[in-house]
This record gives structure tokens, sequence and C-alpha cells, in this order.
DNA sequence: CCCTAGATTTACT
DNA sequence: GTAAATCTAGGGC
């Protein structure tokens, strides 16, 4: 298993987003492994992106944002659910982020089952609070480094034969002219 | 299938 | 004080 070296995250987060589709999510708890396929990004930007967390100043919440790439940002929100991103960007901006808003489960299905507290398989990992629920992700993997071999990173996956799909970001209120959700169609 | 409402904490205005 | 990068259950069609 290949993990995603630092550079693959130095990109536009754009583009990253896109490049992410395919990809491989690995968790591992004590001696079980969780993974899953990627299947739909989104791409959250700096000063030119007014739906971003990092839109109007480094606040505790999403400094890490401002930080190393290949980093994990995950937040709080709605009172019940962790969201996860990835942090990436290219030289022009200060901060950067790509949210995984989901997959599809590979291996540790009855984990992932457990921990979703359902057995809606064909909806296990289907939103950006499933899959952090499902790979119990949780505030603590704040800052992660997602580059190296540890309870959770990410690895080369599949290769792509199915378009990409861009479309508006979900759930956000501003600059949803910007296609940047981007999914491949398995579902 | 589609739509609505309620849950419940954080962080910024 | 209130909006938030969401999910689920329940009712109607």
């Amino acid at each position: 298993m290949t993990i995603l070296p630092r550079t693959f995250y130095t990109k536009d987060t754009v583009t990253v987003a896109k490049n992410l589709l395919g990809k491989k999510i690995v968790r591992k708890i004590g001696r079980k492994e969780i993974s899953g396929i990627i299947v739909e990004t989104e791409a959250y930007r700096h000063k030119d992106d007014p739906a971003s967390h990092a839109f109007r100043n480094i606040t505790e919440r999403n400094k890490v944002m401002f930080g190393e790439v290949g980093k994990a940002y995950v937040y709080f929100t709605y009172g019940m659910h962790y969201c996860f991103n990835i942090v990436a960007r290219n030289s022009r901006f200060e901060a950067g982020a790509v949210l995984i808003r989901a997959i599809t489960p590979e291996k540790g299905i009855e984990i992932m089952e457990k921990n979703r507290g359902m057995k809606d398989s064909k909806r296990l990992t289907d939103g950006p609070a499933k899959l952090t629920q499902a790979l119990g992700i949780t505030k603590k993997h704040y800052g992660l480094d997602l580059t190296i071999n540890s309870e959770l990173f990410i690895a080369e996956g599949i290769k792509i034969s199915s378009k990409i799909i861009s479309s508006p970001r979900i759930g956000i209120k501003n600059a949803t002219d910007r296609l940047w959700n981007f999914k491949i169609g398995t579902r």
C-alpha cells in the first residue's frame, strides 16, 4: 500500500479535491483495519471563497487550514456531527482544505455498522458526518498528519474510469456558482 | 420517493 | 444571540 506523499497536497485546493477521488482512506483501530474509497469531495479555499471557514480570519478552529498541508482538519458542527477535511493548497493561498463527503466501504464494514448503530449498509458512509462516525474520527484527530502510517491516513486507491461530476457545494449559502463539489458515479 | 421538523454544541457576531 | 460545510425519523404521496 502506497501512502500519498505530502507533495500530493501542494497543488491548488480544487485540483487536489478532484485528484482525491478514487483514493483510499485507511483507519486502524487496534488490530482492525477499516478502509473505503473516496467518491465525493468538496474544495474550500481562503479569501476568494466566502463559503470557507478560513474566509474571514485564522481562529482556534480553522488554524490548521493555514498550517502544513496533508494534515487533518476535523470540525464539529450542528451540535452533534464531525466532518473530516484534508489541508491542501498551493503557494498562492494561505489556507485551504478538501472536505471528504462520501466513501464506499471496503474493509471493516461490520465495524462501521457497529459504529453507526444501524445496518443500512447501502447508506453507511454517503455523507460527511456519516463517514466520520463510521470510521470513529473525532476532534482528537485534529491536526493529525495523514502522510505517515498511523491510525488514519490516505493511500493510493483505484483508477477512475467514469467521468468526474462537478456540482455546487452542498449545504452552503454563499458562492453556490462555484462547482467545487466533485463525485464519481457510485450511487 | 419527497418533504418537514428536531436534535444539540460550538464559535463567531 | 444565532447560524452552522448534517442526519434521522416520521408522515404524506
